[in-house]
DNA sequence: AAACCTCGGTCGACAATGTCGAACGGTCGG
DNA sequence: CCGACCGTTCGACATTGTCGACCGAGGTTT
């Protein structure tokens, strides 16, 4: 079904260009006629899926799909299910905690519980992040080959100093992952930030997504400057209840 | 372009329903035939806007139409532009600032800041609330015929005992809105509830969208049960200065 | 001020594409 | 064990979306 994948893929193309496109460049960019992209501009333009700026003719997205991005949060099992032992692991742990699933090769968060006593932060539910470099991506790259091979196709991206960027370092940080049960990432992303992760496990033990935590290195690393052992047991326990939860029968 | 008004449609449905939907329920509901509404469903699948229930086989609503939400949001000039100023509304008027937008017959929240101090509350961007039982409705429908005519043919909910449900006494209040330059509305959405809303314009002075607070009625009201004066004021001048940063001339 | 370029939008002919209904194989309930 | 129901597959048909050339308006350059 061609022209719904087309459709598709200038919301897409909207959605990461983080603003306003016209019918010429959206063409251009999707090798369409410019015909063909202004028949699924205007349809899509019906249906509310986008948006037209009256004084430049240009493109955006559209305010149906806030509504149907928050529906689907209503629908997200692995959401309700985490929400309250997220709530307690933040404050257990006395940081922010994500939940992520994997999307187009990013890290979808699809929960944020902000940071305990700290009210100035941004909620980025519905925000991607690096797969490679997020403690969050790790535990997902880990327990799912598929993904791996994906992302061994495209470019690392640098982020800070310490972000893995060579296929081979991510490949060894990906073994100790799935040997430890659990992943970190210290300042491969944020400088000065750090960031815990551990599975969550679905009906038949498959990985559905990832719980972490994330705050300032100096608050996550221990003497020897390794992940606090007590908040990756928490992380751990959080993701272990989670994956109860989900039905997943013996983790 | 009918195939992605259908999964347009689909994608309704689906928010609606709150729930997953098998492929006959599917195309019963939009009279199409099963094969049909099964190729739109794979299609949609195949580009992350619905995921299939393994174990049911049904449909719910999948995880890209989050990110595009949320990309929805950060293009959005209206709540960009707002954003500010609803800070700087919620401090002065100690209550819950909201944001909203028409869609659908319904007004769409766009931004939501918290009630000062108070924490226990949930995050409702992204809902959807009615047009005629709330403040920032009556403001949308006051300053848009369209929209005023369309409700007229659909029937009016009744949320409490004070719900405006007579297209007559609708009418009546939405002259109101028109004459008065706001709109309040006093536990007809919610009991114990009030709210105070004015209009948002763009470009051209025409209104696109609206701007108010909501919180427990004893709070809302003065002595004669009307809308309290001074929390009035805040918000027409909340909506003015959003107006003139959206290049509204003289409004 | 006139010529030019670029842009969004329109149109009509062609065939690729999506539509439909019937048939298949699985599971669940009786 | 049978029957009903479900998601899925398939192939023939024609509807529907595709394409490229053309149009007119707005802005820029000459």
């Amino acid at each position: 079904m061609q022209s719904i994948e087309r459709a598709a893929a200038i919301l897409r193309l909207l959605a990461r260009g983080s603003g306003r496109l016209g019918v010429g460049e959206i063409a251009n960019s999707l090798e369409l006629a410019k015909g063909t992209a202004h028949g699924i501009l205007r349809t899509l333009q019906g249906v509310g899926f986008i948006e037209q700026d009256t004084a430049t003719g240009k493109y955006q997205l559209g305010a149906a799909l806030l509504h149907l991005g928050t529906s689907y949060l209503d629908v997200n099992e692995l959401r309700s299910r985490a929400i309250n032992w997220a709530d307690a692991l933040a404050a257990r742990s006395g940081e922010a905690v994500r939940i992520g699933t994997p999307l187009e090769g990013k890290v979808l968060v699809v929960h944020h519980v902000f940071r305990p006593d700290d009210t100035l932060q941004t909620l980025d539910v519905g925000s991607l992040l690096p797969l490679h470099a997020t403690a969050m991506g790790k535990v997902l790259l880990g327990y799912d080959a598929d993904l791996a091979a994906a992302l061994r196709r495209a470019e690392l991206e640098s982020f800070t100093r310490r972000t893995l960027v060579t296929p081979a370092a991510l490949t060894r940080a990906l073994a100790e992952v799935r040997e430890a049960g659990w992943a970190g990432e210290i300042q491969e992303y944020i400088a000065g930030q750090a960031s815990i992760a551990a599975p969550i496990r679905g009906h038949g033990g498959l990985v559905v997504g990832a719980i972490g935590i994330a705050g300032a290195a100096e608050r996550m690393l221990d003497g020897k400057g390794h992940p606090e052992p007590s908040l990756v047991n928490y992380v751990r326990d959080a993701a272990r209840a989670v994956s109860r939860d989900l039905g997943a029968a013996r983790w």
